[in-house]
RNA sequence: GCCCGCGUGGUGGAACGGUAGACACAGGGGACUUAAAAUCCCUAGGCCACAGCGCCGUGCCGGUUCGAGUCCGGCCGCGGGUACCA
């Protein structure tokens, strides 16, 4: 009997599956489809323990679809543009092209040995110019369609490299790299118009059944439908073409507790007002020099300045509010002006404290509720109840005097309408898609810019239009920009010399598309409408909850849009039937204090593990152990999966990465959970190779083994179809022992073998094919059909009940399976923990729950 | 700041509203061995009068229920997103 050496076995299989292109996605067959997609990786230049499970989980989805007789689509590719590329180069001097198509070489070959049942021949990176130029197609169709339009918005401005920066590149309001004072900018720049989409966007989300409802919220959340009422302020004494202030409001009922009205430094107004103030234009300047981040604009000081102008109350025209330029007020959403009402939203409370402005409620609650409530007037925090909660309005002017915040909005909407005040809207949050990016390492947006024609797109036979080589990283700012040639272009309308755009375009354009890609990945248009129409959707998609709103969101709209312009069909507007979010893989950081004082961090394998505790395996030193901290190089906390793989083989990282927590949860990478998993497989291999060779002798425990195996069948089948792969392999631990011990004869103990190395095969197919080979199973198990549960095999005679008294168990009953409620009720009241209990008194109340729970309660 | 999650033994975690801690790691004890490794077996939430039909226990406080880790309300801590990181 030979010992379990993946070293050898998993080329073997590999090449096996090669040879027989047992995973390459095939149509032919009239069989039902299935494609399973995860999240294809940025190559970043090694893969990472994360990849692992991601992939490994995606790989037994599509594994065991196989399995049970589906045409299966499970391809890989690479998410290959973007901005570490770029930053390579400026540190190190090389070319983002090759430092890209190295670190995808690199990660392909690490991914190969782990087995993954992936059609390679549909791979292909984004940064191919093959792929780009369909998205360049797919941007002039759009453009066609009217689906893009360009308009100004502001971008981060770092004064000192003459460069955009990206959110990420600015740490407290600085250039990263200059250390400089970040300017908010305006530019002139392209949008994909996905607010017009905003309403079926938010209404589709009721269709997606398996999309977790963590995410359909997160999207609802995020474009944000509301109800409110659009008005107008008239102004005393401001500036021409300044007669009224718009505003919008989502709680018109607080109209009589406004108390200023505040405008962004954006706003048309504080423009005009700017140019011949300078306190203004200074102040607003002020705000300018911030992130463009919506987080740092919340989180930052609100301040304020009294432009001295007023406006009226459109309830009573001797009522003046003051205006103000405040901070906090974003020109992107709704008008770009508010009114607040201190009593009723803690930031214009802040506000009003911080500038001395009035404070007045409109509604207090119900009655009978006030307990300790204290006026925001007199104190108080700004009082802010559901929408959905009865208050009683003490300032109100529509509906009655107790009503819902809810009704009390529609009541004032409905009065503002009737005296001419405003209208009823429904606004969305989600704002218009930017794509342009004044970077090199992406895809060039395919127009050309001519003094007489203006914009023009570029003519589809002329694309794609390529990036060019010849560029260099020594300076700041966007190489396309001062490249001598790439520019001059004639124009393709008029043919007179023009200049390209050097612009390119926002990563999540190319991952916005490519799963509609891999349908047809050498096809001449961006799509094969066959194709499509066959693989769409992608039934299974897998990937992590920090894509749950912007990239699921634009793949989404761009599945609209691709519709619209004729690249997929109807069917496939909400391209992810189903959806699943995993979580991170996690290890502990070993820290100790440096010298300076500072902490230094030490690799897993400098470290060594007594007794709970970490030494420094040179000296000695014990360190700090931090449990499940992400990994990351700085803290050199990182387990590199290639190490994994040569160590204990393949089907061990496979093993370990799904069995240890449930996949929607982070799970922690331990070395001796690693180790066990290997042993595990190793115990395995040695059982069922001792089974192969066991008499054939029948013996009186088969059929309880029998009947442990359909249990597992049942058991890991739900396991599987349900992501609940944690509890999947915990059966299988479960019956590997109840196999070992088994009193059962050759034969019985082969079909249990036979079904243990196939059940395992999603999550470790290389032992499953040694195993079935062993077991002289016929052909790949890979192609075997996956193994049926027997119900009538199943059956238990007797159940086990834990008697409670007074929801405290107290003891527990063995009774028929379908024993009669009366019967076991009877029993359980002779039990004599219930006796003891009843101490000769007669129960309140006695709940059976067949087959589950008895419960006497006194 | 705002939106969304998560919180259970020494550790990772299991548990259709129904026996909390399955399965695994680390620990303890034992078998085999000249010895070790490997393998196998047993044990294992805490507390106590140390073994009982005992008490306590799923971040904290309160509620619903015959029964709550699970549902509801409020807090605390951690994580993800926050529109130019991917």
């Amino acid at each position: 009997m030979s010992r379990y050496d993946p070293a050898a076995i998993e080329p073997k299989w590999q090449k096996a599956w090669d040879e027989a292109l047992t995973f390459r996605a095939d149509r032919s067959q009239d069989r039902p489809k299935y494609y399973v997609l995860e999240m294809f990786p940025y190559p970043s230049g090694r893969i990472h323990i994360g990849h692992v499970r991601n992939y490994t989980m995606g790989d037994v989805i599509a594994r065991y679809k196989r399995s049970t007789g589906h045409n299966v689509l499970h391809p890989m590719g690479f998410d290959a543009f973007g901005m570490p590329a770029e930053n390579a180069a400026m540190a190190s001097g090389g070319h983002p092209k090759t430092w890209t198509y190295d670190n995808i070489d690199t990660m392909v070959d690490q991914m190969k040995p782990l087995g993954f049942s992936i059609d390679w021949s549909r791979m292909f990176a984004t940064c191919d110019p093959d792929y780009y130029g369909q998205q360049q197609a797919l941007f002039l169709d759009f453009l066609e369609a009217g689906l893009v339009y360009r308009k100004n918005a502001v971008v981060n401005w770092d004064p000192v490299d003459m460069t955009v920066l990206a959110n990420e590149q600015v740490e407290n309001g600085r250039g990263w790299r200059s250390g400089a004072l970040v300017e908010r900018r305006e530019l002139t720049q392209w949008f994909f118009r996905i607010s017009d989409f905003a309403e079926d966007l938010l209404d589709a989300l009721d269709g997606l059944d398996d999309w977790p409802a963590k995410v359909k919220l997160m999207q609802a959340n995020w474009i944000g439908r509301s109800r409110g009422l659009q008005f107008a302020f008239s102004t005393v004494d401001a500036p021409e073409g300044f007669d009224r202030i718009e505003v919008y409001t989502t709680r018109p009922d607080t109209l009589m507790g406004a108390s200023f009205v505040g405008v962004s430094p954006d706003h048309p107004l504080a423009r005009q007002l700017a140019r011949d103030n300078p306190e203004i234009a200074a102040f607003c300047d002020e705000c300018r020099r911030m992130g463009t981040s919506e987080e740092e604009l919340e989180k930052a000081e609100k301040r304020g300045f009294d432009t001295g102008l007023t406006v009226r109350h459109p309830f009573d025209t001797s009522w003046e509010l003051p205006v103000w330029i405040a901070n906090f007020i974003l020109m992107d959403y709704g008008t770009g002006a508010i009114f607040g009402c201190p009593a009723h939203d803690q930031r214009d409370l802040d506000f009003a404290r911080k500038y001395d402005l009035p404070v007045r409620s409109v509604f207090v609650p119900a009655m009978g509720e006030e307990g300790t409530f204290i006026l925001p007037e007199e104190g108080g925090p700004a009082y802010v109840p559901p929408k959905p909660e009865t208050v009683r309005y003490v300032a109100g002017f529509a509906g009655g005097e107790a009503q819902t915040g809810d009704a009390a909005v529609e009541a004032a909407i409905g009065f503002c309408e009737e005296n001419g005040v405003g209208q009823g809207v429904t606004r969305f949050r989600l704002r218009d898609w930017g794509l342009s990016r004044q970077r090199y390492w992406g895809c060039p947006i395919p127009v050309v810019h001519c003094d007489t024609c203006g914009v023009v797109p570029e003519k589809k036979e002329n694309l794609p239009v390529v990036l060019p080589d010849d560029v260099s990283f020594d300076v700041p700012g966007n190489p396309l920009d001062r490249h001598p040639t790439w520019r001059d272009v004639d124009c393709p309308s008029c043919g007179a010399p023009a200049r390209r755009e050097t612009d390119t375009m926002d990563t999540f354009v190319d991952s916005s598309w490519y799963f509609a890609r891999f349908t047809a990945p050498d096809a001449a248009t961006p799509t094969d409408p066959d194709e499509a129409r066959y693989w769409m959707n992608v039934d299974q998609y897998i990937g992590g909850i920090e894509h749950a709103i912007l990239h699921l969101l634009y793949a989404r709209f761009f599945a609209r849009a691709m519709h619209l312009t004729g690249h997929l069909p109807e069917s496939a507007r909400e391209p992810f039937d189903a959806l699943f979010t995993q979580g991170m893989v996690t290890h502990a950081i070993y820290r100790s204090t440096g010298a300076d004082g500072r902490p230094e961090y030490h690799f897993p394998e400098a470290v060594e593990l007594r007794e709970g505790r970490a030494f420094l395996r040179e000296g000695g030193a014990e360190v700090e152990v931090v449990p499940s901290a992400k990994m990351s190089k700085s803290k050199k906390n990182v387990v590199d999966p290639v190490e994994i793989v040569s160590q204990y083989g393949a089907d061990t990282a496979r093993w370990f990465v799904l069995s240890d927590s449930p996949p929607e949860r982070d799970v922690e990478w331990t070395a001796a959970g690693a180790e066990a998993a290997h042993r595990h497989l190793a115990r395995v291999h040695r059982i069922v190779s001792e089974a192969a060779e066991a008499d054939s002798e029948a013996r009186p425990g088969d059929e309880d083994l029998l009947r442990e195996m359909h249990k597992t069948i049942h058991d890991v089948t739900q396991g599987i179809e349900s992501f609940g792969f944690n509890a999947a392999i915990a059966r299988l631990y479960a019956f590997t022992a109840t196999l070992s011990k088994a009193e059962a004869g050759g034969e019985a103990r082969r079909a249990a073998a036979r079904t243990l190395a196939q059940l395992m095969s999603p999550m470790t197919p290389h032992l499953s094919e040694e195993l079935w080979q062993v077991l002289g199973g016929e052909g790949l198990v890979a192609d075997a059909p996956w193994p049926v549960a027997d119900e009538a095999m199943m059956v238990e005679d007797t159940v086990t009940l834990p008697i409670q008294v007074n929801g405290k168990r107290r003891g527990e009953i063995v009774v028929p399976k379908d024993m009669a409620k009366d019967e076991v009720e009877s029993l359980a009241l002779s039990h004599h923990a219930v006796l003891k209990a009843l101490d000769g008194g007669t129960p309140k109340k006695v709940i059976v729950v067949p087959g589950r729970i008895v419960n006497v309660v006194l």
